[in-house]
DNA sequence: TCAAATACTTGAATCATTCCGGTTTAGTGC
DNA sequence: GCACTAAACCGGAATGATTCAAGTATTTGA
């Protein structure tokens, strides 16, 4: 399907800043605010970064975007939603890097004991140090 | 374990703020900084902020704390280390909820596949609605 | 085509956290 | 017990991602 669809569909309005961040975002990885931010200017030119916080935002709302956010560290966009898979970051560079879920199909949702807790999305990051950093540090 | 050891062992001095610390953050649920900062003047009298962070750094350094901070939420603390739970947390009132490891001893350390990073920790949260604010909203 | 709602703009505010330079204190060796 | 050094602590200022606010422009569907 395409974006303007998608968006459509989440009862947002199809502006060129939206389908602009939606292509930024697909097309990169992991990128932060700042990032897509530079993309969409390159793509659209002029839009203010209090719009693409908004429109972030929203397309997040609407369920077009995943949002992660590790620790310390700005928040972070990517295209694949739904799926519910994992996040390897790197504590030297911050870099993320997905990787699918172990157990199956809408996985993961379900911890030991809920508490009571109406639990809809699991958040699983695994920190370490990636492999460019890895072979930096060995030099 | 006494936590003038415990501090000892990690090569920190022992202070009163220190040990107010520790005290404070074993007592109390998951503290932020501040609640973690009132809870110590409480008991040592005048502490400054930025001794609290110090410490709170420092003991996390040396593993006498663990660090937890969920997205869009301000640094927790616990002083459960070592056994890898992890935590349910409510997208309303904020309230963090330990649960224990489904899968066994040192677990949820690895990833499926790990593309190379060398892992060290992981971080899992299930996001949902605590027992307490689903009353509240079928109120 | 027009009105209403949504999106975008600029500019300022917020707030947790960090940085800095100076002062105090805990711990070690005498 | 005393002095010395490194670690802790202090107040104050800076940072930086994010949000808020109020006005202007654009999309949409009637």
């Amino acid at each position: 399907m395409e974006d303007e669809d998608r968006l459509r569909q989440a009862g947002l309005r199809v502006t060129a800043a939206r389908l602009a961040i939606m292509q930024t975002v697909r097309e990169g990885d992991h990128l932060d605010v700042d990032a897509v931010h530079r993309g969409v200017r390159r793509r659209v030119g002029q839009v203010s970064l209090q719009a693409v916080y908004d429109s972030l935002h929203a397309l997040h709302r609407g369920g077009l975007l995943r949002r992660i956010e590790p620790a310390g560290s700005p928040a972070r966009y990517e295209t694949r939603v739904g799926d519910n898979h994992h996040h390897l970051v790197c504590r030297q560079c911050g870099r993320v890097t997905d990787v699918d879920c172990a157990v199956g199909h809408a996985p993961c949702l379900d911890p030991v004991s809920d508490a009571g807790y109406l639990v809809d999305e699991a958040d699983v990051i695994y920190w370490g140090v990636c492999p460019d950093c890895r072979s930096e540090d060995a030099r």
